[in-house]
DNA sequence: GTGGTCTAGACCACA
DNA sequence: GTGGTCTAGACCACC
């Protein structure tokens, strides 16, 4: 835990654009140049280029085709609905493994949970996206493979593009916040329960009415 | 149509690296400095890095903790195992969407096979190996995820460290080349048929085959 | 070893247009605009004006005198006749040389014919054309002046807007092709054997009948 | 004759930095960089950049390959000999075509000399140069393929890198001017005389003189 | 509509 | 930091 971690300049830079995209600071669309960061963030070019590659490779950024310009990238309603299908294809999988799964397993998607239940209690809405997202790793989690997991993570940070904290949404959360949060607890009750079928009733549904509106906004965004 | 496509040092450096670690040019464990791959490629360090940066995201190289010197990747027989958890999940999860796949999709997967049938013919092993690859990609697609797809590609990818063309195997697949290319003939034929469950049996039976021998080579040679 | 070679997209673009232009793709007469050429390649107009000039002083493409507007080079009877006096000059002073090459550089002509007699057995009318060609190069190779090869090399594609593949003169060529052959095997073991003066005539009378088919061709479809 | 000529920007100025270069303005070895030419010249980038590929295509430029940085052309004492061979095949071949020539066509040659002549009594050192060449150009004419002359014109516009008029160089010619001279209106007579044999050697004498002089500047130089 | 010219801005690579 | 490379978008001139 005390353990020194090195972190290279490059990383650091790209943790920290990686953040700005992802809070929404720069949104889809918006050209990134190394020149500016590179000043912005008191880098060398040859430092920013690297910590752009990494975000041009996650995905975060795109290059245009003709002028090599790098922008923050828009997903399509198209790409979002392809990661839904991902996302449906792994989350609800990983509801099926939990027929096999160790209690010890179960329990971590009861945390989890749990977690997101403070969150509502404290009124955090940031810690709330956060924890949510959380509910839906661990499921993943079940299937057992870090590979796995590893692109659940990657798809999740996709999506965190185009569902940046707009005020309005952030409005629309909190109304339904504790609305949520039951859905959520039913869904960790039956999981542990080893009610599959219905845990996977209960996921799929969610999976649904997200892919919905985060399919809208990426339109309305376009 | 004849559109120009361009590509900088950096990333003909990173294909021609790949290519020789999967290729088994470079074995796993050869570490790799900047300097000589520099030297070797007539470009400059700073291009040489982000290449390698790539192939280091990619999980081809892998990063000596304590000297910190580039080498590539030696794929445990755990990970291995954990590889083909994903793989079992994808593909097996691709035989199951091939209920609802239209006829179109079904004729790729028919198509794949029929190409692996040719290599056989022409005794073209390296072929063989392509066209089986591309047998199980083809299942995959069937999900109709690119996320999904794009994330079995890597790990059949990564696969490729450890099924490096070694002459004993070689000798090994020559042997029963036509056995194999019957099991994926039958595969292609229940799938059509709309046979899921034994082509999930046959599907199955063939990636545990795979595993065992695929770990036992990592256990070996690590 | 690897070594890596830059290209940029101007050589890439004048690389492709030579290619449709000497493949008969583009025939003589053709108007090439920037515009058009831009868009149909992806690049910009100042990146493809760079390679069309390449392929202007290549004698590839003329420039209209009064519309300036460049087309794909027609070459006309005369100029064809000037052409085949520069080769003969050269391939003759090749055949000279002969007598005081060595048997390393001999040894290249008679292997181009070996490889022209590849091209008959497989049928394969297109290797023909070009191992034809490098039948003559390699002549013009003993002179020993890479400054004349070059001059040669050029005159030789030049050609090769007119020689332009029509099925017609496929089918023409296929009927001779044996017998060409023949030809060429003879002089080569002419050379070889010293004996210049019967070797000169031999490559003489091969000029000479091509010399007529291109410049009738020439007048023909000018 | 009184057609107006339109000359491009990017022509005009190729052909200024040709004199700058083969006048030893611009000695071999000096870089040229796009900015600094395009300043000096006040035309843009762009239209520089296209002159200075004219130049590199002529041999007159060379790239460096590392930094590609463009830079005077030097020219080794090998390709000087080659250059020469080159030379000597042309020359002493157009000689050879003299036997054949018109009285019209062999006056050429003679007037070049009659021109020749001039200069040396108006001690013009820099009109003896030019005549000089043109009494070469004019016996490679007696070939009568255009495509000849210009490969030939191109060899000399080449040498004329080495033969930069250094000082010492200059003071050199002038003492064997009229010497010069005198070998060079031999030459006419025996060529106009039809006495090839002797023409022949003359000129090759010549040349031989020539390439050691100019192959001894070249290893000096580089 | 085609070509010639130019500006401005960015990336790419080397040193 | 320098230099090469490329794009985008504009203006003018000519037929």
């Amino acid at each position: 835990m005390g353990r020194i971690q090195r972190e290279t300049v490059a990383e650091k830079s790209a943790a920290i654009l990686r953040e700005r995209i992802l809070g929404g600071e720069l949104s889809p669309g918006t050209p990134v140049t190394e020149d500016a960061v590179a000043e912005d963030l008191g880098a060398s070019r040859a430092t920013i280029r690297q910590a752009l590659n990494t975000l041009l490779m996650d995905g975060l950024l795109t290059r245009h085709p003709a002028t090599r310009v790098l922008q923050v990238t828009t997903l399509s309603p198209e790409e979002v609905r392809d990661i839904y299908r991902a996302r449906r294809f792994l989350e609800l999988g990983g509801v099926e493994a939990a027929a096999h799964a160790s209690a010890e397993q179960l329990e971590r998607v009861a945390d989890a949970v749990r977690e997101l239940e403070k969150t509502v209690h404290s009124h955090d809405v940031t810690g709330f996206v956060q924890a949510d997202i959380r509910c839906h790793v661990e499921v993943v989690e079940l299937l057992g493979s870090r590979h796995l997991t590893d692109a659940h993570r990657h798809l999740m940070e996709k999506l965190r593009l185009v569902i940046t904290a707009t005020e309005q949404q952030e409005a629309l959360v909190r109304e339904n916040l504790k609305e949520r949060l039951a859905v959520h607890k039913e869904f960790a009750e039956l999981l542990v329960a080893g009610e599959v079928g219905r845990a996977r009733a209960n996921l799929a549904a969610r999976l649904e009415d997200a892919e919905e509106v985060v399919a809208a906004e990426a339109a309305g965004g376009g």
